[in-house]
RNA sequence: GGACGCAUAGCUCAGUUGGUUAGAGUACCACGUUGACAUCGUGGGGGUCACUGGUUCGAGUCCAGUUGCGUCCACCA
């Protein structure tokens, strides 16, 4: 909007401008980052969503944070980088897959790798679309140029780079080993793939006879029945004097009737229980570390569909679940059932595939990060990163504490495809050769195994946050020596989840520092947001299915009303918020304010503009000082204050302490007292008069727009453009941010310009209580013997007049004459009167003013039982108590202004 | 089982290093549409600061414990 003479309509629309200024700060590039400007480097790289689907709304509180960063930093003249891009999410869009073709009524293996593949990307195509409109939509200013995917050609180079070299380093290494099993994707997932939920279940008791004495039993409790299958021992705690002679000896296995030996171990509880716990190597963690230091044979009982295979003898070809009910039936008829108990435990869910996880014995890629791990926990130490707020330090670093290796290899097709390559026709599972391409795969292995070697490719593709743990070198072109990555890393900061600490901060730390040439840590701050819940305070999430849609609000309130709502409810850095929201309108009172507030800045804009006569600030230029009146030093006072705690609180994180910050100087100072204040002198006669208000009118709101700007970036480009009249030749985005003058800050103007502001109020509030019509033009007296006080409302008389509608104003040391009925309250010690003519009612003016004088004399009694405590006048500060003499004087002056009243009422 | 966060007005939340009898938004009540804005203005009512104890001259604020809510981690069959 750029008419010669500006105008606006009375109601913003957010709906008609924020598209246009998204496209127009897109395709005029003012984000893409240049390598070689000045200035120093801020960059970070855009957490990438998954191509699963949509945004939710803790991408938009995510997102929306580190935006407000972003641009206050480019505004400040930083040479800024923001890297956007999108996720592969391995096992998370593959679960999607396969639930559409298991609707088809088919499986990803009836389909094979190829066409999988190619509904893959066509899913992701259509995905990251979605995605990445919506993050345009969010208005955020990310350089576009450089987007990313984590499997695009260049990341893909990265990944196979980074596996190569940790694999030279002897960092990959493939073993045999218990991994979290997701039956339902048939793959391994990480632990931390993993969910734990309450379930309520049995633990079922089952008698194990000995094998010399079949009548004599031992009784072991499980919750998984079908694992028996595959038990080898069975154990008990090397003192327990129940079981000590039965050490060595053998239990017949029911079912499989194998001998088992039952063996002595620590592990074993004495308390829980019997005492004996069966011990099946092959399908429980802790087992496993048991069968390791017994020697006993790990049988696996179940294929890879969760099915028990051969070694599950009778029970082979069953579904695990299917397995239990038979198997529980089995030692029930064979009176082999001690007792079932019900049980609550926690059973681990795998997070994508929604399924129970089976603890499953196979050959899987592995990297040791126990190296990286113990060097990041080395600087975590020296605050490297530097976590905001810091108590997730101590989450990070427990985490790094206690890292076992990490198991990288998935058994799935979307992913990066691990650069392994298999000796063919050997069943050697160590006979493979780790190379970046099949030509080096080759040369690699004619080297190890001979000239007429044959070569298959691993199948396995790797775990996601392989890939995502290299994004914020990965995307700058690592390993190349580009320039980008020369400028921007390491970056400058991190801004993500609590939740995806262990998952991917950690991984960054540990890939950046192992991999980049100068084992910097990827980036110097970690900033740490918090989530976004519902309306009842609970996390939103998606089997709850009690998550709001963004795009919904978006729509409603528009993108800067959601923006600033979300950030506005945050404390500190990174306290949840919790976000009003009412489900059967999709109304939400939060948001509702902000939009609020963004019609408030609309329509004081508009005035502003209304009364500037088609003139830009750059026209009107800055106000002469000696012009200058005293609300108009006030709010410029007022304007330099509140830039110096924004500056302050932002610096901090302090996104919403900042937010609040803005929204009361914008609402409550400048429409609601600077605006009303100006407006008698916008209508006067005085043209220097007339000049000084619109120049203060102009830079104010000016600096106002650049000062809000990274919190709601539409609305303010778009006064902004018409404000200035810019003609679209620049934006607001790229000016600089306000400055604080302190020169134009005065602490003790700002305190008298308050006492004005009181008088004025009190007006108003006598006025209502005294049932006057707010139109109606008052008399008013206000008499003070402090003479301060009284130059004070000399200053204010014109302000006092005309907002508290005051036709006749008195200001005097003693009243001469006493009205006879008066409305009466007090600021300070100046006795505000206010005479009022005809019927009015005596009692209702006593009540009032027997409140006042009760609250009033309450406080005196609390002040004076203060300063008559001894302890208080030893031990407090001397300028406390001299604080607490002076204002009991003011009360007490008070006090006897309103009995003085009293009396005179009657 | 361990860790972290939170508890202040009906609701959502502020309250800076302890210092005058606790603030805002929203909701509610009353009044008001004179040329920025009814997505508004003016005024008003509304709180035993979760509970118990402690430190202190003084505690919403610091300490300990209790309860409730939220989140994360771990997990004994």
């Amino acid at each position: 909007m750029t008419a010669a003479v500006p105008t606006l309509a009375t109601q913003y629309d957010p709906f008609a401008t924020e598209p246009t200024w998204q496209a127009f700060w897109e395709e005029r590039g003012f984000y893409v980052a240049d390598p070689e400007q000045d200035g120093e480097t801020f960059s970070m790289v855009l957490p990438p969503p998954n191509v699963t689907g949509r945004l939710h709304m803790g991408h938009a509180f995510a997102f929306a944070l580190p935006d407000v960063v972003t641009r206050y930093k480019r505004m400040n003249g930083f040479n800024v980088l923001w890297v956007p891009g999108t996720d592969h999410a391995s096992i998370g869009v593959h679960t999607v897959l396969e639930k559409q073709l298991n609707q088809e009524g088919k499986t990803r293996f009836d389909l094979g790798r190829e066409a999988f593949l190619a509904r893959a990307w066509a899913w992701k195509e259509e995905s990251q679309s979605t995605i990445t409109g919506q993050l345009r939509r969010l208005g955020l200013s990310l350089d576009w140029s450089r987007e990313r995917f984590t499997m695009d050609e260049g990341l893909n180079k990265a990944v196979i780079e980074a596996f190569v070299r940790l694999y030279d380093a002897g960092l990959i290494y493939r073993a045999e080993y218990l991994v979290n099993w997701c039956p339902a994707s048939q793959s391994a997932v990480s632990d931390i793939e993993v969910e734990n939920k309450e379930v309520q279940s049995h633990l079922w008791h089952f008698r194990y006879p000995l094998a010399e004495e079949p009548d004599t039993y031992l009784v072991v409790a499980t919750t998984r029945p079908e694992t028996m299958l595959g038990d080898t021992a069975v154990a008990v705690h090397p003192e327990d004097d129940r079981y000590k002679p039965l050490i060595g000896k053998s239990i017949k296995l029911p079912i499989q009737d194998r001998l088992i030996p039952i063996v002595a171990d620590e592990y074993v509880d004495p308390e829980f229980g019997s005492g004996c716990v069966k011990i099946t190597p092959a399908h429980d963690p802790n087992d496993f570390e048991i069968g390791k230091r017994h020697n006993l044979p790990f049988i696996n009982v179940m294929n890879k569909d969760g099915s028990i295979n051969e070694n599950g003898g009778p029970m082979q070809g069953l579904d695990r679940f299917d397995a239990r009910k038979e198997i529980v039936k089995w030692f029930e008829e064979h009176e082999l059932l001690e007792r079932i108990e019900d049980y609550t435990h926690s059973v681990p869910y795998s997070d994508r595939g929604g399924v129970p996880i089976e603890p499953y014995l196979s050959i899987q890629w592995f990297c040791d990060v126990s190296g990286m791990a113990s060097h990041c926990l080395e600087e975590s130490h020296q605050q490297n990163p530097k976590f905001a707020p810091d108590r997730w330090t101590k989450v990070y670093e427990g985490w790094l504490e206690k890292l076992r290796p990490w198991c990288v290899s998935r058994q799935l097709w979307w992913g990066h495809q691990i650069p392994a390559w298999y000796v063919a026709g050997n069943g050697d599972p160590q006979a493979y050769v780790v190379a970046r391409d099949e030509d080096e795969a080759y040369e690699r292995a004619r080297e190890k195994y001979g000239a007429g070697v044959q070569l298959e490719r691993e199948s396995d593709v790797l775990d996601t946050w392989f890939s995502s743990g290299l994004w914020p070198f990965s995307t700058l072109g690592w390993p190349e020596k580009t320039p980008d990555l020369e400028r921007y890393y390491p970056n400058s900061l991190m801004s993500t989840g609590f939740d995806i600490i262990f998952f991917w901060v950690a991984r960054m730390t540990m890939m950046g520092t192992q991999l980049t040439s100068d084992c910097a840590m990827p980036f110097a701050d970690v900033y740490i947001n918090g989530l976004v819940r519902d309306e009842n305070g609970a996390k939103m999430s998606k089997s709850k299915g009690n998550g709001i849609d963004p795009l919904e609000l978006m729509d409603r309130y528009g993108t800067d009303a959601l923006r600033f709502a979300l950030i506005k409810e945050v404390v500190g850095a990174g306290q949840d918020v919790r976000l009003a929201y009412d489900r059967k309108t999709g109304e939400s009172s939060t948001v509702e304010a902000s939009r609020n507030f963004a019609n408030k800045i609309w329509n004081a804009s508009r005035f502003v503009m209304l009364n500037l006569e088609g003139k830009t600030p750059a026209q009107l230029g800055e106000p002469a000082v000696e012009h200058l009146e005293w609300c108009d030093r006030w709010i410029l006072s007022r304007f330099h204050s509140t830039t110096q705690q924004v500056t302050e609180q932002i610096e901090r994180f302090g996104m919403g302490e900042a937010a609040r910050s803005l929204y009361s100087f914008i609402w409550d100072e400048f429409c609601d007292w600077y605006i009303e204040l100006v407006k008698p002198r916008l209508r006067s006669e005085d043209e220097t008069a007339k000049i000084t208000a619109r120049q203060v009118l102009a830079t104010v709101l000016e600096g106002t727009l650049r000062l809000l700007h990274p919190w709601m970036p539409h609305i303010t480009e778009e006064i902004w453009q018409t404000l200035t009249q810019c003609e679209r030749q620049t934006s607001i985005s790229v000016q600089r941010y306000p400055a604080a003058e302190e020169r134009l800050i005065d602490a003790t103007s700002e305190a008298d310009f308050a006492i004005a502001l009181d008088i004025i109020r009190t007006l108003r509030n006598l006025r209502a209580e005294a049932n006057l019509p707010p139109g109606k033009p008052i008399t008013a007296i206000l008499q003070s013997q402090n003479e301060t006080e009284r130059s004070v409302l000399a200053r204010a008389r014109e302000y006092i007049c005309d907002l508290g509608r005051v036709e006749s104003l008195t200001v005097t040391e003693a009243l001469a004459e006493e009205p006879k009925q008066v409305a009466a309250g007090v600021v300070g010690t100046i006795q505000v009167l206010v005479p009022l003519a005809g019927l009015v009612d005596i009692e209702a003016l006593r009540a009032k003013l027997e409140k006042d004088l009760g609250k009033i004399e309450g406080e005196i009694t609390g002040i004076r039982k203060r300063l008559d405590n001894p302890g208080f006048i030893k031990k407090a500060p001397a300028d406390v108590v001299a604080g607490n003499h002076k204002h009991l004087a003011e009360l007490e002056k008070q006090a006897e202004i309103l009995r003085d009243r009293l009396n005179k009422l009657s």
